[in-house]
Order: C-alpha cells, then sequence, then structure tokens
DNA sequence: CTGTTAGCGCATTCAT
DNA sequence: ATGAATGCGCTAACAG
C-alpha cells in the first residue's frame, strides 16, 4: 500500500519514500499496469489498429500517423494485419475487444461491416479508415479519391489528351470505384465521355498492369495518356511504355519517389498517409475521453485532401 | 463459473452450457483476458516491437513478418517508434515491461544497450533486430550486410572497374561500418585500395547522396562506379548520374523497384526483410516457451543471407 | 456436474 | 502518515 502510494506521489514522508524507492531500485519492482488498470475499472490503455496490409506503405505509414498521436496520449498500438481477409478481421477485433483496448482503427475488409460496429463490439469505440462503413454508422477517414482522380484525370485533358485510358482495381474495392468515378467525372466535366474500350478494371500489381497497358497501347486507336489507380499500377504502365517506346503521358493515384524522373510525364495525386492516422486517432481519442454517460453523438467523417503534382520530362 | 468452463469447454451439461451460450450470446458477453491473464499468473500474451522508423519499408516489413510469426502463436503485436532517439527506447521498454508483454523485438537506437538486457527488464526475454547488442547479450537477427556489400562491390570490379566510389552511412551506424567494410574486403580481395577521395560516409537521404554523388562525380578522376550502402542513397546518386548524364555504373543496398529500369546498370543487395522479423518472433518464442526454472541457455545470433542482383540497363 | 472459497496485483475506503 | 480490509474479473482447488 505504501508502494502505491510512493508511485503515485501522494503525501508519504520523505522518509519511507526513499526507503520505498531504495527497494523499488534494488528490486527492480515495476508497477503491474495490468493489474491497475484491472483494479481502476480502466481498458488497457492500448488502442487496436487492425489494416489489411502492412506492407503496402500507405498503412505504415498510417500506422506510424496513429503511432504518433496515440503515444501523445500514452495509449499504446495493437497491431492486427488481415490480408485482405474478413475472417481474420473479425477474430482479431474480437480479441481486441477481449483484451480490452480503449478502441480502435479498422480498415475494413470486406463487404459488409456489421461486425465493426461499435455497438457489435459491446461499446468499444471504432474508426474506421481509408474505406467507409457500410450497413453501420461509424467514425470514418478517407483519403479524397473522387477529388484526386478528377483532378488528375482533368490534368490530363487540360494537357490536350482526348483519349485518356484507365487502368485499375476492380469496382468492387471502394477506392477503385471512387478513382474511377473521379477519371468519369473529369470528361463529363470538359464535355467528353471516356471510351469504354479504354477501361481496364482489372489490374491489381506490377505485371497485370503492365500486361493491360501493353494491350490497351497496342491498339490501333490507342489512347495517348493513362489514368492509373495506384503506384503499383502506374508503373506497370511506366513499364509498358518504356517497353514500347511510345511518349504516353501517365497520371496515377499516389506519389512515387522518381515519378520526376521517367522519360515520361507524370501527373501524381499525392496525399499525407500520416495525416491518414493521426485522424483516424484523434477522432477515437475523442470517443474515448467522451464521458461514457452522454449520449455518443453521431459518427463523424473527415476527408483527408489530396494535392495534384506535374513531374515533367 | 460455470461460464467459465463453458468458455473453457470443459465438462458441463449440454443443457447448461446451451444456457450460457444463449446468454453469452444475448449479452455480448466476452471474456476478460487482461483479468484472465492476471489470475493465470501470466504475462499479457504480447509481444513488444520496438522499431526506429515505421516509415521505413525495412521496418514495416520486419513488422509484417514478426506479426505473421506471432499471429500463428496467438501472439499480439504492441507496436512503438523510437525515431532513433534512445530516450524513447528507454521508456518504451520500461512501459513493455510494466504492461507484462510476454518478450519484446527491439531496433536499438544508440551505442549502449545496458537498459536493453533481459535482466534490467526484469527477466522479459530480448531479441535485438538489426543491429547487434554492444555491451550485453542478447539474441540478435542480423542481416548480412559485410557479405552484401563486398559482393556488390566485387561485382562492379568484375566488370573491370577500378574506380569504385562509396557513399554511405557515417560509420557510427552499425550497417554503415559493415557495408563500408564490405567495400573495403572486395577491394582487397581483388588486390586493390580503395582511394579515401571517392569515400563519402555523410549522405543520410536522396538530396544529400545526390549532392555527394555530383560532387564526387564531377571530380577530373571521377569514380566510374559507385556502391552505395542503402536505397535512398541510391536513388540520389542515380539524380546525379542522369543530370551529369555520365554512364556511371551504380550498386547499392536494399532492392527497389524500378532498380531494372533505369538507364545505368544498376547491381542491388537484395535481402527479405520479412524473414528478419520471422526470425527475430522465432528466436523470442523460443525463449518464452522455454521452461522458466531452466538456465537460460547463450545468446543466439543468426544472419539473414542477402543476394546480389544485377539489372542490366 | 455445479457452486464456494480464495487470491493474482493493485488501489479505494476506512481505520488507526 | 501508514496499515487493514475489500473487490476489480477471473479460475484452480476444493466441496457437495
Amino acid at each position: 500500500m505504501t508502494v502505491s502510494r510512493v508511485l503515485k506521489d501522494e503525501h508519504v514522508s520523505a522518509a519511507t519514500r526513499e526507503r520505498v524507492l531504495a527497494a523499488v531500485r534494488e528490486l527492480g519492482y515495476r508497477r503491474n499496469e495490468v493489474a491497475r488498470n484491472l483494479r481502476l475499472g480502466r481498458p488497457s490503455g492500448m488502442i487496436g489498429l487492425v489494416v489489411t496490409n502492412l506492407a503496402n506503405p500507405f498503412y505504415s505509414r498510417l500506422a506510424l500517423g496513429a503511432e504518433q498521436v496515440a503515444e501523445q496520449h500514452g495509449l499504446r498500438l495493437v497491431l492486427g494485419n488481415t490480408g485482405e481477409q474478413v475472417q481474420r478481421e473479425r477474430e482479431l477485433v474480437e480479441d481486441l475487444v477481449s483484451r480490452r483496448v480503449d478502441g480502435m482503427i479498422v480498415v475494413p475488409a470486406g463487404a459488409t461491416h456489421r461486425h465493426l460496429s461499435s455497438a457489435a463490439l459491446g461499446g468499444t469505440p471504432v474508426v474506421l479508415a481509408s474505406r467507409p462503413p457500410s450497413g453501420i454508422d461509424a467514425d470514418t477517414v478517407l483519403v479524397d479519391d473522387f477529388g484526386g482522380a478528377q483532378a488528375a484525370t482533368a490534368q490530363l485533358l487540360a494537357e490536350g489528351h482526348r483519349s485518356v485510358g484507365f487502368l485499375g482495381n476492380p469496382p468492387a474495392l471502394f477506392t477503385g470505384a471512387e478513382r474511377f468515378r473521379g477519371y468519369w467525372a473529369a470528361h463529363e466535366e470538359a464535355g467528353l465521355t471516356p471510351r469504354e474500350e479504354w477501361v481496364r478494371r482489372g489490374p491489381y500489381d506490377i505485371p497485370t498492369a503492365e500486361a493491360a497497358a501493353l494491350e490497351l497501347l497496342d491498339r490501333e486507336d490507342a489512347p495517348t495518356a493513362l489514368f492509373c489507380t495506384n503506384n503499383r499500377i502506374t508503373l506497370g504502365a511506366y513499364r509498358a511504355v518504356l517497353r514500347l517506346d511510345t511518349d504516353t503521358a501517365l497520371a496515377g493515384f499516389d506519389d512515387f519517389e522518381m515519378a520526376d524522373m521517367l522519360k515520361v510525364p507524370v501527373t501524381v495525386v499525392s496525399y499525407d498517409a500520416d495525416e491518414v492516422g493521426r485522424r483516424a486517432a484523434r477522432l477515437l481519442l475523442d470517443r474515448i475521453e467522451q464521458a461514457p454517460d452522454k449520449p455518443p453523438g453521431p459518427a463523424r467523417r473527415t476527408v483527408v485532401p489530396t494535392s495534384v503534382v506535374r513531374y515533367g520530362v
């Protein structure tokens, strides 16, 4: 008991304090935070972070941003990787609740999110990142997929391109659908309609993107520019451009190193991935720190802006 | 008590089991793993991972590898980022011990590691990754910095280059020192001695590497090839090569996308970053699962191999 | 097969 | 200013 008081810095006589501290040093005693939290009726002082693929730099930056904010509030980050498997996601969030995390940030893998609602998780606060909730209400942080794609495509059109191809994720992915919508909207705004023959919504990595681009650029009516929905696909398209030695202009979502050193002009949609993590952590902390008796307040949504960067030849 | 038995799947009558499970579903009851671990006298079922910079893909891959192995054993990963600050590292490992992690993997930031010994941490098992222990004994996973650098440099020499410059981290960093040693050894093995004027041990990112390379390549007796100690530096060097339009050959530690699409030949030291994390987690699990009464056994060290990949023009 | 007792390490509350 | 009792949620050990 006296030790507890000393460590909490309560009124203890200087003499006993010293004796206690000496013993603490000698024994290497460390207060058991687990037992402490249990006794205090508090959660674990950790926040869960469930991502789909930590190998993707976007998510590791997100993790870093979240860690920064969590750290400032004395919270640790518990990490889980789902590999886009909904089953794994279910197990992970369940486990995090059982470990009594203060809250969690989730990049949802599947199409249905009922198991991610705060209610389904026994009231544990949840923030969704990168993909919006479907079928539930939840705080969310998104990237401006639509706006970024639109602006980049508009840039190609403004440069005079009238045949802009599309290379991107399947529409089942929210980001894929949004970025396609942006591509389309830019055309409409310019009074144009994209040709479906120039749209490839299958490629998902460098080789498949390269193949799709080769096929597209090999047509008689090949597009003179390509919009790519992420940097893997942009790189694949660039490989195709190099191989065919065309001067196809490229635009793509996600900035990447060396974008300024390619042999064709590249326009890139850039954004701050750390910021996605920081905002998610802040939304979560708002929920966590809110008095638990008050009514929860409506779900909030914030969109991280993008900017278009044009790299010359 | 009965609930506890049902959840542990012990001998309970089918009838009560059903009643309990029904109630569990209805109430959304989840066993408190924190209290459970406390009662069972076990640690938290989590392993700590303390890295210097999660924005570096090497460390996020390491984290991914560690997570994979941890997950297979039902352990979660708690993440900490030090930003190379020893003070932060001290606080983090202290906190992890207080949270009763089963063990931790640390990429040590500073030069002195006494605060990272298992003994200093109250017996919590520790594995060091990427950098070797100094002043303490600890299980360690390293990358073959020396061998990789030597092989890549040897490759340049085998191609006929007789003036190979060095661009790399300050020698204070273990990896920097080892990679320099490899560079040097390759020369000695070929009966050569590198010229100190061609050695730049300052650059640490793309711009500083580019500047150093520009300066080096602008000399009258400019080297015809450069060995770079990591991919940031290789990219910086490549920028310089592009700018000066020389045909300097490049070799560098760390593989990177597009290495095969540059306009000069690039030789790259490639290795499996995930494997570093996996091995670290396995070493840690060995310690964790070892009977606590047995004598600890000597510290083990394992080195992840590298391979040299030559990309043509 | 099910309930009771006791205690993991801690801190709140109530004594002294 | 310090110590004793009590209980956070759980389960091993022991009844019944």
